[in-house]
DNA sequence: TTAGAAACCAACAGCGCTGTTTTTTTATTT
DNA sequence: AAATAAAAAAACAGCGCTGTTGGTTTCTAA
């Protein structure tokens, strides 16, 4: 939705030099904004160019002249998400800012939380999405490759700078494997009984698989020739 | 695809009573069939009635004598897929029988591998597929839920048969929402590099969880008032 | 063997989506 | 202020999908 229309900006804003490219910019992002919105509310394959112009609140026509194809916008669409995922999460790593005075347990149950926070977001529903019909389209498959595998490095290395004291790559990644692994298939399951018992007792299991592996980490490294 | 074209049935066979039905049964197992192909090859939103009728080698008309309806077609679909899916589980607790003379620790790497076959199998990402679509149409989320429920009671009734001195629901419970969770996830993540080294690690640390829930459960079972 | 039912097939009409073309409006530059 | 460029809007054509209709073949039962 845009939330700006450019006819709503006063007269004073609108002759200022550079006004064009401000207003191309912003209708651009409304583009992308709508489509990521269609995205999380119908479906990667139910979000065409139309739904898109009606949720930005621009012409198709307009659209057009920005992204010439349907997959121009998805494209853009996808790249952009990435960003946001990645900004997202870095904002997630300083609200649930780990305090040192927290045992080592109660930091790992920290970020188990902040993981879990992230993968419920809506962004990840999106991404989701697209991942799901990337599987069946070669096209946004490629265009996807790069991103995933940057985001997997970027993600990994804010989980490194959250445990600076965890030096082993080894323990490290595995807990961060299965962490998202975990909580992200969690999140895809309905659990159609039950759910908030078996969720807490999932949560409490992983905690302790990480603290598992911490600890691990934590011998290897103070008694290295093991 | 249709493997036996009825025109390719010899006279003796399609002049017996009954020969009718049994055709009838056919042509509609062929479409089913066809329809899971296209929704694992061509993903769930590409999977048009023209597309499944082309597979099952019926004419599009046939198929709508069967199925008035696509949204036919597909519930007809998601029932028979939960029941092909059951059975494929049951066949894979029998090919992964549990020696009784295995350490507990093989044994529940014996069912970590067969969870794993059985969540990377085929039917699993036609299951994801429809899921997945599922999030953002009514109509077919309706149709699912039921069978969601049925399948995780069975699927967790099975899981307990495997390990019949585990007494205790919890732990068991537990243990088998993380090794589906857990492997769900990986499944769909794409670990876009080391992926061989970081999965089997991932495998292990499950192993590990699955054990110290089954300690635990052991521990209190002979021990009843913790 | 024949009437009627079941299964199957082909063709059509309506609809929504995409991409293109044409026209109008808005901004920039000289 | 006029010329040019950019942005936005509207209209159109082509295509594939769905559901429907009318007709043909194949089976069953009297």
């Amino acid at each position: 939705m845009l939330k700006n229309k450019p006819n709503r900006i006063p007269r004073s804003e609108r002759q200022k030099a550079g006004w064009q490219a401000k207003k191309s910019a912003m209708t651009r992002q409304a583009i992308l904004d709508a489509a990521i919105y269609c995205i999380i509310n119908h479906g990667y394959a139910q979000t065409t160019t139309s739904l898109i112009a009606e949720r930005a609140a621009v012409s198709r026509g307009a659209m057009t002249h920005h992204f010439p194809s349907r997959s121009d916008v998805l494209t853009a669409t996808i790249k952009f998400l990435h960003e946001r995922r990645l900004q997202e999460y870095r904002a997630l790593a300083q609200e649930y800012d780990i305090n040192s005075k927290l045992t080592a347990r109660e930091q790992i149950e920290t970020v188990v939380q902040m993981v879990w926070k992230f993968v419920t977001l809506s962004s990840t529903t999106a991404y989701q999405e697209i991942l799901m019909a990337s599987r069946t389209d070669p096209e946004l498959k490629r265009a996807l490759e790069p991103l995933e595998k940057e985001f997997e490095e970027a993600f990994l290395e804010l989980v490194k700078g959250l445990f600076p004291r965890w030096e082993r790559r080894e323990e490290i990644e595995t807990a961060h494997d299965v962490a998202t692994f975990l909580l992200t298939g969690m999140n895809l399951s309905h659990m159609r009984s039950r759910k908030n018992l078996r969720s807490k007792r999932v949560l409490s299991s992983l905690a302790d698989s990480v603290e598992g592996l911490y600890r691990r980490a934590r011998r290897l490294d103070l008694q290295p020739k093991g």
